[in-house]
DNA sequence: ACTTTAAGTCAGTGTTGTTGACATTCCAAG
DNA sequence: CTTGGAATGTCAACAACACTGACTTAAAGT
């Protein structure tokens, strides 16, 4: 593993030659293009005095209206103490109603108010539009195999969840 | 913008449909996957007592043997005072050397020591699996869409520094 | 009644980022 | 040669956000 080689072992897919250097541009290239997926709504967030945490919380929410915290937790993949507190912020400032869950009294099921769906829609459209601009340079195919490598990546609890948000209008 | 459509207004290039939805899913891959892709070393990290910081120094000392503290700031993009504590810490344990600049005393350059190497590779080891698995999955077409819509998705600044360390050996 | 589950809270700790103040070194203008 | 500014790096203090652990409250399940 040390030679700098690896893959095209002849296994029943087409051959797939990987020099460690080639993995390593890669992991790089993960790592600048993070930051900047991430640049844009730290801005934005800045304004508000929130943070990446809060970001997350908005846009699960958003996504899932009326989800529970338990359910958040898991996507998430934060403590309950660390989600709280963001969520007790936003909840304080009017972005987020937690409502009392009917059928099972125990669960508070989690909305954007007006004002965090207008927060959300301005931190979705930064993200969206570099990703737009991206998607555009690289191209139709490029995008595809983009998201087939994305998913490979992913742990498979991570996966799960990621695949089970998918909607109708998304397919591939 | 509200419409949820974007992309196909006949540019030059084929057209790209891109739904709000879509895009949506891409941001959503990119936060799973980054979270798979920081798993592995997170948990070799904590064995050390180390964190994230410490990872992205000890690659980028590695990358570029002898660089200076300045060159690492630019790349990593944090303050000069946040990375000094993690580069004292890794001095202090003996990973990392650093040396008097023989033109310019000012400056002080960066090398991983032997044992410094030896966590290197246990690191990048780790990674580089994961990455591999990804790419094998995904196949050959797809590792290049994936490059091409990370590149495209960096910063300018960051896009510099990434092509920067372009080697010899990565061509696309 | 007893246990489990969901949610929230309090206290303490660690990593990582920030700003501010400071020391050293280089270089160029006077 | 000296002096002052710019560049390089260091030290100290603080804030954000994650973590663990222990605990409370309320409701559900058995």
């Amino acid at each position: 593993m040390a030679d700098g080689k690896a893959g095209g072992t002849k296994g029943g897919q087409a051959l797939l030659f990987l020099t460690d250097e080639q993995l390593r541009k890669g992991i790089e290239a993960m790592f600048f293009a993070y930051r900047g997926f991430t640049a844009d709504p730290d801005r934005i967030l800045e304004k508000y005095g929130y943070g990446r945490a809060h970001h997350r919380a908005i846009h699960f929410i958003s996504r899932a209206p009326g989800t529970n915290v338990n359910n958040l937790l898991g996507i998430l993949g934060v403590t309950k103490q660390s989600l709280n507190r963001v969520l007790r912020a936003l909840i304080e400032d009017g972005l987020v109603e937690s409502r009392v869950g009917v059928q099972d009294k125990r669960e508070r099921h989690l909305y954007l108010s007006e004002s965090g769906k207008a927060l959300e829609a301005e931190l979705s459209e930064a993200q969206r539009a570099r990703m737009r601009v991206a998607y555009r340079e690289a191209g139709h195919e490029a995008v595809a195999g983009f998201r087939r490598v994305l998913e490979a990546m992913m742990d498979p609890d991570q996966a799960a969840y990621f695949n089970a948000m998918a909607t109708k209008e998304d397919k591939g």
